[in-house]
DNA sequence: AAAAAAC
């Protein structure tokens, strides 16, 4: 999609796709496969199996999501009765958000068709997940713990399940999920049809396909490891102390409407939001000491457009979605070369152009080398000029003095503030106008009798954009 | 060295 040099492909039309598919095919807008959705398609809906190596922003989810929705369709029931409705595709992500987030693109091209599915996973209570399994559900996405849990509690049958998909599967292996993984693998017939997903081709990756898959078909879109052409990539290198400096003078400067701001440690975020928002910008962190319901909260608001800068750790490096992402910024450079890649895949998606900044203190200019090795290029540097450095960390000594930690308050009082801090309205960013949305939401909810995961109330979301500090939601 | 993911 990236490439716009690429030969033009023949319309959805032309896989043979069910008519109600087409329909919410065309409902989202799209009408042009993607070069990944051109190759797999076609494959998957033969029933074979697949090793795609694509980066996300690809289509890869509709590449999978819509042949599998056309061979449920095959034996799909309208009868109301659970039994009618077992697990047979099942679609595994290793983080709580990308499993939402696909639910939400499958739940949409299923919507006029008789298919159910839900999404499970960790972090919010399983009686509303209970409540949908028991309901019966063709299309299953999930994380792999809160699956095997819901195994264990029997509240799901994976015994006729006819299609896996390991969505991000390098990464599912980066977090340690290969036992987890072999588990459910245990529970499935071995005769179904397998896709896997995944950034890179490792060992570990091709050893999981030697034993799970059979006689795949490999496709490869983008290039490995590559980065997209569309995203202007640029690094300074500045003081470890000036960082948080940087960060508000490039969001001012480069009027970048929003940015995903990528830091190293949870803590770190945590300090980095709760600075930026001292800073005027309206800020939110997501990180894994965050509660499921703030992680939700804050990404919703984010999606909204009432947020200028997400806050956060390599949770969201992979798959999120987030549309015309203006900018990337690196805080922290990643430890792990790889995850620059994903990182820096937030921006610039679907053909957009991106900013992909990066940081770098004396301290990484390891991992920097690593990264631009990784990545074959250099990334060309660039000058900052602070026009104001770490006179923040006076203020923070002194507020630390006075017994307070500054960490409750929105912003200081003026008087105490700097003088070379810019005023509020130079650095605060209006709420960005996201696109207007492809499907009416109302519509949406109702088409699905009860959304399987629960969006945050209104109100709590106007809380957060006000600035109240947030309540722990009922649910 | 750090992040993520089940309770």
């Amino acid at each position: 999609m990236s490439d716009v040099n690429a030969v033009p492909t023949a319309g959805f039309d032309s896989f043979g796709l069910h008519s109600d598919i087409l329909r919410a095919v065309a409902d989202q807008g799209y009408t042009q496969p993607t070069p990944i959705q051109a190759q797999a398609i076609p494959i998957v809906l033969a029933g074979r199996d697949v090793m795609g190596a694509a980066q996300t922003g690809t289509g890869k989810t509709a590449s999978f999501s819509l042949p599998i929705i056309q061979r449920l369709l095959a034996h799909a029931s309208t009868s109301t009765s659970p039994a009618r409705h077992p697990v047979r595709a099942l679609i595994l992500t290793p983080t709580r958000e990308l499993a939402d987030q696909v639910a939400d693109n499958v739940r949409g091209y299923a919507q006029h068709t008789a298919l159910r599915s839900t999404v499970v996973f960790g972090g919010v209570d399983m009686r509303a997940q209970e409540a949908e399994l028991r309901r019966g559900v063709e299309i299953l996405i999930a994380t792999p713990g809160r699956l095997l849990d819901h195994v264990q509690q029997r509240t799901v049958d994976l015994g006729q399940v006819q299609i896996l998909v390991l969505d991000e599967a390098d990464r599912m292996l980066d977090m340690g999920f290969l036992p987890d993984l072999q588990r459910i693998l245990n529970l499935l017939p071995k005769s179904r049809q397998t896709l896997l997903f995944s950034a890179t081709f490792s060992g570990e990756i091709k050893k999981l396909a030697a034993s799970y898959l059979r006689d795949p078909v490999t496709i490869e879109v983008a290039r490995r490891n590559a980065t997209a052409e569309n995203v202007q990539q640029v690094v300074y290198e500045v003081a470890e102390d000036d960082k948080r400096a940087a960060v508000v003078q490039l969001l001012r400067e480069r009027d970048l409407k929003q940015v995903i701001v990528f830091v190293n440690s949870k803590i770190g975020a945590s300090r980095l939001a709760r600075q930026l928002e001292r800073d005027g910008v309206v800020t939110a962190a997501i990180h894994g000491d965050k509660s499921q319901a703030e992680r939700m909260q804050a990404l919703e608001a984010f999606k909204q457009g009432g947020i200028a800068a997400l806050v956060a750790t390599d949770v969201a490096a992979r798959g999120l979605d987030i549309a015309e992402l203006p900018g990337v910024i690196n805080y922290d450079l990643p430890y792990n070369p790889e995850d620059y890649v994903h990182r820096i895949g937030r921006t610039g998606r679907a053909g957009a152009s991106g900013e992909a900044i990066s940081l770098c203190a004396p301290d990484e200019r390891k991992h920097l080398v690593e990264i631009e090795k990784l990545i074959k290029r250099d990334i060309p540097r660039g000058q900052l000029q602070l026009t104001r450095t770490s006179a923040y960390h006076e203020r923070d000594g002194e507020e630390r003095r006075n017994g307070r930690s500054g960490s409750f308050e929105r912003r200081p009082p003026r008087s105490t503030r700097p003088r070379h801090v810019a005023p509020e309205d130079e650095i605060f960013y209006k709420p960005y106008e996201p696109a207007p949305a492809k499907e009416d939401e109302a519509a949406d909810v109702k088409a699905t009798s009860e959304p399987a995961s629960p969006k945050p109330p209104k109100r709590q979301l106007a809380a957060l954009l006000g600035g109240v500090p947030l309540k722990t939601p009922r649910d």
